[in-house]
RNA sequence: GGGGUGGUAGUUAAGCUGGUUAUAACGUCGGCCUGUCACGCCGAAGGGCGCGGGUUCGAGUCCCGUCCACCCCGCCA
């Protein structure tokens, strides 16, 4: 049997469009309902669907059973209705786009009802996430939610737009890949018909778009979804979706351009916002001096202050703690607070505490005095009045400031510092709010080392993957002294968020065999791990490099959202469950044998 | 693996230094209401405080353990 509305009586407009313009049409609007106000013989609804909210009225003189039925409206229910568009006269609501009308209902039907939800369908619902995922349906219906997940649409059809109008091909590679070792930790799949073997779910596409460029396929991209089985962070989800691009016959500046129109297109379009290109450039060693890591948000100041050789020029200057230090080829910094920023002894003593948390051995700190001596530190009695001074100086430090210092292990003062310099910028409030203007701080970083030293195993490692070029003047490095070795690689930044990375593939297999050989790979091994990227090298590889832009991660920073859960439809929790499904869920025995695995659990 | 924050009616929260029947708002239910848009008015139901131990005459309130969510370090580009 035919249902009156869908059926016979067809949607006519969303609940976002109608304006005076429409007054006196009938229309046929369908949606949720959103709020109600019930006075009796007047019902006004607020019906909502995506594209916004409409104020509908029932009276009697509309519609007898209209209004009686009306009487039954509650929250989320699904309603279908005619009537016709009148104008508010008098009684316009300036918040809503179509305040200046109202629908006068002459027909209603109710398709479904609703049991009170568990959490309310508003914007400004300071809801607990666990009950937001648990019924993620309901969280989606938001219109703050609903905003984000069209706009990240928005993003995907630019993107498309961008990439396809330059003469670039959507191509689309596998999940189910071979597990090639380093880098981030694979989700595996045990296959059932190659017992005892698993595939892994592709981290990235990294080796196949290398591929497609030995094909000949010149430029390629792909909005593809990758997994890592890594802890996941606000930024992080295990599944997540990259804007993936490889170009062949390209500099790195070539590359730098064809993401930066695709960026000054996203943020024009969905922010009206005019990106001034070409975007900011940083090399990788000034990114870590001055920030202590490789994405530094650059809204606001506190930079680190190098302060090693000042220290090694004094011999320590009186303090055991900071000649062990250089001695033993650490390195000394320092963040100079100004004076305007009062921080009390219980804020030092946290801002310690999260120090150690992250490595640090405790917080030495130093206020200035008017004649530059220091207080309230323990490094004030032993400190020489020489190296005093000259710390002062490099600090750049006033009567008032507060200096706090780390030294030791390069990478844990880096790492201590960095972040020690964000959370102050939000305890100080340096951090420019969304929307307010002026706080887009996009940076290319560019030019880092090759080879990272790994302490604990006594080598040099990849600090990339393994196939990324070494600038031409510091190959001949590559044996003799693999730490100075530079390369194509680059990372871009927004606002403290690698947005993306990439680099310029090493396409040459004598090179290539160096680099392995650098890194303590022998030719078999490379060849076990590598081979069929080493195979294809052999055979007319052009030169080619290429990006993967976090989609997720720009969707929310031009959103505004909290994080990135809030871009993703059905995300998972920082435990990687999904609160909704329930996975990862059982499985049984059956299931198990078929794929030739077993439960190691009690 | 480690550090931190939180878990109280359907929802969001309050509950100070442990003390009679655990508060409020929204929602829900019943009644009234023709201009509301945080509608209003009258009335009602609804939880035993994430879970498990313990201390105590007595525990949301203190202690221990545990689970879940979130933030961070490690990990991850």
């Amino acid at each position: 049997m035919a249902q009156r509305f869908i059926d016979e009586i067809k949607r006519t407009h969303s609940c976002g469009e109608l304006t005076a313009k429409d007054i006196g049409k009938t229309v046929v609007l369908f949606g949720w309902v959103h709020s109600r106000r019930d006075h009796g013989k007047a019902v006004f609804i607020d019906l909502r669907d995506r594209a916004g909210v409409t104020q509908v009225v029932f009276e009697p003189r509309f519609d007898e059973k209209a209004h009686e039925l009306a009487g039954e409206l509650r929250l989320e229910y699904v309603l279908g209705l005619r009537g016709v568009v009148e104008s508010r006269g008098g009684n316009v609501n300036p918040k809503l786009p179509t305040g200046e009308i109202e629908v006068h209902v002459s027909e209603l039907e109710i398709f479904n009802r609703s049991e009170p939800t568990p959490l309310l369908v508003e914007d400004e619902i300071d809801t607990d996430e666990q009950k937001r995922l648990a019924f993620r349906f309901l969280d989606l219906r938001r219109p703050v939610m609903q905003k984000a997940l069209i706009t990240r649409s928005r993003i995907n059809q630019i993107t498309r737009e961008h990439f396809a109008g330059s003469g670039f091909l959507e191509l689309e590679t596998p999940f189910l890949v071979k597990y090639t070792p380093g880098g981030a930790r694979n989700f595996l799949v045990p296959s059932r018909m190659s017992p005892g073997k698993f595939y892994a779910l592709a981290e990235s596409p990294q080796l196949f778009k290398q591929l497609f460029m030995v094909a000949g396929f010149d430029r390629y991209f792909q909005i593809v979804r990758c997994f890592r089985d890594e802890d996941l962070r606000l930024d992080r989800q295990p599944e997540f979706t990259q804007i993936d691009v490889e170009m062949s016959f390209v500099t790195q500046d070539e590359v730098f351009t064809a993401v930066e129109g695709l960026i000054a297109k996203i943020w024009k379009e969905l922010l009206g916002v005019e990106i001034e290109l070409p975007l900011q450039r940083m090399e990788f060693d000034e990114s870590m001096r001055r920030f202590g890591n490789d994405k530094p948000d650059l809204r606001f100041g506190l930079e680190h202050v190098e302060l090693t050789e000042v220290v090694r020029g004094h011999d320590g200057g009186g303090v055991p703690m900071l000649k062990e230090a250089v001695d033993a080829k650490g390195i000394v910094k320092a963040i100079r607070v100004p004076k305007v920023h009062s921080l009390s002894r219980k804020d030092l003593d946290e801002l310690e505490k999260d120090a150690k948390g992250m490595g640090a051995k405790g917080l030495a700190r130093a206020k200035i005095g008017e004649g530059g001596e220091w207080t309230q530190s323990p490094l004030a009695k032993s400190i020489t009045p020489e190296l005093r001074g000259a710390i002062n100086a490099a600090c750049g430090a006033e009567p008032g400031d507060l200096l706090l210092f780390q030294f030791g292990r390069e990478a844990m003062v880096h790492a201590v510092l960095a972040n020690l310099r964000l959370i102050l910028g939000k305890k100080f409030g340096m951090i420019p709010p969304y929307g307010s203007g002026g706080q887009w701080r996009f940076l290319w970083v560019v030019n880092p080392p090759l080879f990272e030293f790994d302490e604990e195993a006594g080598t040099w490692v990849a600090a990339h993957h393994a196939f990324t070029r070494p600038h031409d003047e510091d190959v001949e490095y590559l044996e003799t002294d693999p730490g100075r070795v530079k390369c194509y690689r680059y990372d871009l930044v927004l606002n403290g968020f690698e947005i993306g990375g990439g680099s310029i593939r090493l396409h040459k297999p004598d090179v290539q065999q160096r680099v392995f050989k650098a890194l303590g790979i022998s030719p078999e091994e490379a060849q076990a791990k590598f081979g069929f990227l080493l195979d294809a090298l052999k055979f007319g590889a052009p030169p080619h490099g290429g990006i993967a832009l976090g989609m997720d991660r720009v969707a929310m920073l031009v959103t505004g959202a909290a994080s990135l859960r809030d871009v993703v439809a059905f995300p998972k929790t920082q435990k990687g469950t999904d609160l909704m499904t329930g996975a990862p869920g059982d499985v049984d025995d059956r299931q198990l044998a078929e794929l030739h695995v077993k439960r190691s659990l009690e």
